[in-house]
DNA sequence: GTACCCGCCATTTTT
DNA sequence: TGGCGGGTAC
């Protein structure tokens, strides 16, 4: 039995009330820093162990899958992993694709299964495209992101395409409107949904079928949601529905508890709105409201630099933050010469704190920005300094060619009828099934109504095509059916496997191992991902798998290094780099913000209208309001946009703060450019800087001369750290084996699951080595990629 | 059926 | 800058 905490000590009042609140609807409108998570797990944990409520009927919703990990791995600490374990905490999302899958029956009527993928952001544009087409109009003039963007924001409004064509306002809006409909249409035909559809196929659910949504209340009896601000309507409308309870209880009484604060709400550009607070108390009148307004994070100095940002806002409720610390340093504020030199200032500035001890670990610090873009110029800088980072919420390694390729093998496996997969390998590797077959392909799977992959079964019917052709396509499909029946018999990892082998892409991807694009090793490194589920029956860790990868992407994973190498999380003592939105919820000792300048922190397509200036302004309140003790603002007084050197101004930001808890450092800025002016303060300064002895030659000169960036030629993202003779190599977080033979034949060897053999052949195959081993009985001989076996020589 | 070259175009945040 | 679509040459 776990020894039972005291769940209120340390707590403030309003804190306690939170707390034992449990009955009926609760409003907690918690300023940042206010122990907001501490509140809601320790609110949980008090109902389980005081109110003996079981741990299966509480549901905790976040917003981020970060956010979801965070929360389960704090109450495990407070009531146990296994009590921790019976609770339902994660997305919107993720619960909602949990309920649709186990109600797939009802799904039926609209062409899904219980096997419906979830579409990726880059699928469902892909989607788009091909809907684009199908109605003939001109992809140049109706660019599919855009279009993408339309039918996103009305199925946030909760529009169907009917609807959507009758709001429209504009003619580009009507267009979209009927591009909504086919893509809708092609999005059932592939058993496939996207993120919107998730959260409006459960509301659509639970509304149109009271039993369905009464055992859902029934089960889900206490309900948490955090960052309540950023629910948009369908969200809204799941809690509304599973929060007013059962209807044997009266209306709106039901155990709701939602946690939020407005100056925090950054996502109205997904349909987020301020009204949910107003609809939230009309909705629930017996709601109690609890404010919490002490700050435990911050110093006064952030606080109040904060608060003097956000008060520039109009639409907001004033709130009287405070904070028993004391105030601290001042924000630092510096101007970099341009944006690589703002990195390189983020980065010997690190070295400097860490040399001198003013931080202990380099996970006390985090860089945040604007727009994802804005890492890779700090990334550089962190390899040529040596300082490990990681980059947060960075999708790229599921974004990578081979992975999507390799996912999709998956995918068609779990669900033929998905047609993006099938058109995104069946010519991978080269079948010669090329877009002349593939069209023809189509043409017949139109005529038979069935899915691309369904329509290979029948081919030799259709006149179309050649027998080159039909041989190619029915190969593949021999290829999927017999991998199709493996999965029975291998766990999920010896599955990916096996597709990478006998589909020959394995092979290809070694024997293309150009430059040092490591293709293969990503795929290991899938592979190793995929390990997590290796317990688990296939069938289901397959379901588990790609719905893991389409809602949580790369957020529990992260990249570090440019060559995407994935870790997780906890090993490692790095830097994060991360953008504002993602850093919600977070804190650190030391945050850096950079590119505080116009068009960059407000965001130049913000500009425009005063809303989204405010909603600019709130995600500075967010960054400033992540830092304990030191905040860094930074900027870049040029930039290079899209090839061109641009002037920037200084964020307007930086102006709300008042003065005197700003403290400027390194040069003031006068006229633009580098003036004999400029420039000898320039010296003057790095002269002092220098006085630290870590501090190295290549930063005073790049400061000194002011000339480096000319000088300097610029990185693509090809250029690869190892090709500056200079610069250290990037920590890899994993060395890959030596690629050298390791078994000989006659050698005997034990595997986990075949037993013991002997080896009857060993080779190397573009630097993987190959063995074929004799095993005992009837298993016989196989043939073993060491980059995936694990042999024991015995 | 594929490989390469040219010119065009974008330009936010996340599930 | 760099990714993509379309055109042309093999």
């Amino acid at each position: 039995m776990l020894e039972q905490i005291d769940l209120l000590a340390g707590l403030n009042q309003p804190q306690r009330q939170a707390v034992t609140t449990t009955q009926g609807p609760v409003l907690i409108l918690a300023g940042p820093g206010s122990g907001k998570t501490r509140v809601i797990t320790h609110r949980i944990a008090y109902l389980v162990q005081h109110e003996k409520v079981l741990p299966g009927h509480i549901l905790a919703v976040t917003f981020t899958n970060k956010a979801a990990r965070e929360m389960r791995e704090r109450l495990e600490r407070l009531i146990g992993i296994s009590a921790a374990k019976e609770m339902s905490i994660g997305t919107f999302h993720a619960i909602c694709a949990r309920v649709l899958r186990v109600e797939a029956d009802y799904l039926l009527p609209l062409g899904l299964n219980r096997s419906f993928v979830i579409l990726d952001t880059d699928d469902q544009v892909t989607l788009v495209k091909q809907a684009i087409k199908e109605l003939n109009l001109d992809e140049k003039l109706y660019r599919p992101s855009a279009i993408h963007g339309m039918i996103s924001r009305a199925k946030n409004e909760m529009q169907g395409p009917e609807q959507m064509a009758e709001q429209a306002r504009k003619y580009s809006e009507e267009v979209a409107a009927r591009v909504y409909k086919v893509y809708q249409k092609l999005l059932r035909q592939s058993n496939a949904v996207d993120f919107d559809d998730l959260l409006m196929l459960t509301e659509q659910l639970w509304r149109r079928n009271p039993e369905v949504l009464e055992k859902y209340q029934r089960h889900w009896c206490y309900l948490h949601v955090d960052e309540f601000q950023d629910c948009n309507l369908p969200q809204y409308k799941l809690i509304r529905l599973l929060g007013l309870g059962t209807p044997d209880r009266q209306k709106g009484a039901g155990n709701v508890c939602v946690v939020g604060d407005d100056d925090q709400m950054i996502y109205t550009w997904r349909g987020a709105s301020a009204e949910n607070v107003l609809r939230f108390e009309r909705d629930f009148p017996a709601t109690k409201v609890i404010l919490l307004e002490q700050n435990y994070r911050s110093t006064q100095s952030i606080l109040d630099a904060a608060q003097g940002v956000v008060r520039q806002n109009r639409l907001r409720k004033e709130k009287r933050l405070w904070t028993a610390k004391g105030a601290g340093e001042q924000v630092i504020f510096y101007e970099a010469f341009n944006d690589e030199m703002e990195g390189q200032f983020v980065a010997h500035e690190i070295q400097r704190l860490l040399a001198r001890g003013e931080v202990k670990h380099r996970s006390d610090i985090a860089v945040m920005y604007r727009t994802n873009a804005q890492s890779r110029a700090l990334e550089e800088q962190f390899l040529r300094a040596n300082i490990p980072y990681k980059v947060i919420g960075s999708r790229k390694f599921y974004e990578r060619k081979e992975i999507k390729d390799m996912l999709a093998y998956l995918r068609l496996l779990a669900n033929p009828d998905d047609d993006l997969s099938f058109e995104r390998i069946v010519n991978v590797p080269n079948r010669k099934v090329g877009p002349k077959t593939l069209g023809e392909l189509r043409k017949w799977a139109g005529t038979q109504q069935c899915s691309l992959f369904v329509a290979i079964r029948t081919i030799d019917q259709y006149p179309g095509l050649g027998a080159a052709a039909k041989n190619a396509l029915k190969g593949f499909a021999k290829l999927i059916e017999d991998l199709r029946g493996s999965i029975e018999d291998l766990p999920l990892p010896d599955l990916l496997e096996r597709i990478a082998e006998r589909s020959g892409y394995g092979h290809e991807l070694r024997a293309n191992a150009e430059e040092e694009l490591d293709r293969w090793g990503n795929v290991l490194e899938l592979k190793r991902v995929a390990e997590d589920y290796a317990e688990i029956e296939t069938p289901v860790a397959i379901e588990l798998f790609l719905e893991n990868v389409a809602l949580v992407g790369g957020a529990d994973t992260v990249q570090t290094g440019d060559n995407g190498t994935l870790v997780s999380e906890e090993n490692s003592d790095s830097v994060t780099l991360i953008t504002l939105h993602a850093a919600k919820g977070l804190e650190y000792p030391v945050v850096f913000i950079v590119g505080m300048d116009e068009g960059s922190l407000p965001h130049s397509r913000s500009l425009q209208s005063p809303e989204q200036l405010e909603e600019e302004r709130r995600l500075a309140y967010v960054g400033f309001t992540r830092a304990m003790s030191k905040l860094y603002l930074v900027r870049a007084k040029r930039r290079s946009l899209w090839g061109e050197t641009q002037y920037t101004e200084t964020s307007r930001f930086v102006y709300d703060i008042p003065e005197h808890l700003l403290k400027q450092i390194g040069v003031v800025s006068q006229n633009i450019g580098s003036s004999r002016m400029t420039k000898a303060r320039q010296v003057e300064w790095d002269n002092e800087y220098n006085q630290d002895p870590f501090d190295d030659q290549d930063f005073g000169a790049a400061i000194g001369s002011g000339r480096r960036a000319t000088t300097t030629p610029k990185w693509s993202s090809t250029t690869r750290p190892g090709q500056f003779s200079s610069t250290p190599k990037p920590v890899r977080q994993e060395e890959r084996t030596p690629k050298s033979q390791q078994f000989k034949p006659g050698e005997r060897v034990r595997h986990d699951k075949f037993g013991e053999g002997i080896i009857l052949k060993s080779e190397m195959e573009s630097g993987t080595e190959f063995v074929e081993v004799q095993f005992q009985g009837k298993i016989g001989k196989k043939r073993l990629s060491l980059d995936f076996a694990r042999l024991q020589k015995l």
